[in-house]
DNA sequence: CGAAGGTAACCGTACGGACGGTCAGTGGTC
DNA sequence: GACCACTGACCGTCCGTACGGTTACCTTCG
């Protein structure tokens, strides 16, 4: 639940701002005018704008945590867990829209400045969490052993670059588009009967060809 | 290549500044001072900031694309093409990086604006490269059948994603994060002699404890 | 009860600075 | 003399923030 009053309104529409138009884009006057209130009452509640960004990512991430600590709860497996972790990644697209665009757009920001301890740490908290789940289904065998540092950080990659193309009004709902995440990232760590990367053969003629390409067009 | 003479100068470090610090606050008199000349200058050559970007992007899609098409011409087997522009999308990070954090920092103002007509095409053409290669591998049988359409732009993402979190000094290098996300693409897009998701059954009840577990903290 | 005192929300204005962009002009080079 | 790269002073605007003041409500105590 977002914060309520006065403050939660400033909040909600500064959410929405950033979502459309960015953190920089996103200034006092215009909030405040939408609100019918003084550029005055935002300072006062809130500080700083910094600091305005930092309660946005803190009042989403707490609600981020809860949600992941109940789904991994309420499922049994990791590969259940993380099927519903993923899911619910694409659902966010759509059930918490403005909060989610404004917090994935902006989510650079909050590598320095101590008034995003806090987001931080939490963000910190959420990966382990899912990478706990990939390091459970490793351990049970349930997915194929691999870099569970790298791969959490790749899966989170595609959920995270989805604001940038997903349309919740489009012709693909959320729904289908979690079903594919789960599909493209369960498939890729599910243990199979096949063995493993019958590719690797070919892995230097392809890391060759990338390699001369580059050189060929960009140079280094 | 990137463009020679001053005006290449100009945008080589328009474009370090973007990497590092987004494009609202890479601003004309830093670019100016540290190249020793006046901001007058940059105006001369590239008329305002917004086409200063437009060059950065349309630069940096004409190396990627020229590549791709290397790639993919270099490359036998649908599988090959595709592990070779995964692998591509990683070493950007590294051997071209402040033109790759720079654009995929701020590819979202490419979205309107006039300005960035031609970088859009030219995304344009790569995203349908991609797409090309993962129908060719559904019609050779390679990939199992999937929304290419939608399946592209997940895969896109963890690639564009990573300059959040990859760091070229890091202890992980990017050939090893390459062959980490070939992994996990290519594992989910190959066909296994195991039936395809194992999992559906369950999926009644993921879903069900996903949206339950939201509704209890988001409300909605 | 009611005056006093405190607190928090809120307003309006003003300021200091930064930023993108303009423009008239300078100097060197085919 | 036409063209080019470049200069440097200048402008209009906008933005975050500081601050002094007002209102409204709650608590406390005589």
């Amino acid at each position: 639940m977002p914060p309520k009053g006065r403050a939660g309104d400033i909040l909600a529409t500064f959410t929405r701002y950033v979502a459309e138009r960015g953190y920089d884009a996103a200034n006092f006057s215009d909030i405040a005018g939408e609100l019918g209130l003084s550029k005055g009452t935002i300072v006062h509640h809130f500080g700083t704008k910094e600091r305005l960004l930092a309660a946005l990512h803190e009042s989403y991430m707490r609600r981020r945590l809860a949600e992941a600590a109940l789904i991994r709860e309420r499922l049994a497996t990791p590969t259940q867990q993380l099927a519903g972790l993923l899911y619910a990644f694409v659902l966010y697209q759509v059930v918490d829209r403005e909060a989610t665009v404004a917090f994935q757009r902006e989510i650079v920001r909050l590598a320095d400045s101590e008034a995003m301890a806090q987001g931080r740490r939490m963000r910190a908290e959420y990966l382990d969490l899912v990478r706990a789940v990939l390091s459970d289904g490793v351990a049970s065998g349930e997915f194929r052993s691999c870099d569970v540092e790298v791969q959490s950080l790749l899966i989170f990659g595609s959920a995270q670059w989805a604001w940038t193309w997903f349309d919740p009004d489009g012709p693909v709902s959320a729904e289908e588009v979690g079903a594919q995440l789960v599909d493209l990232v369960l498939g890729g760590l599910l243990v199979r009967r096949t063995r493993l990367s019958g590719l690797t053969e070919a892995d230097g003629k392809v890391v060759h060809a990338v390699r001369q390409s580059i050189a060929d067009i960009t140079g280094s």
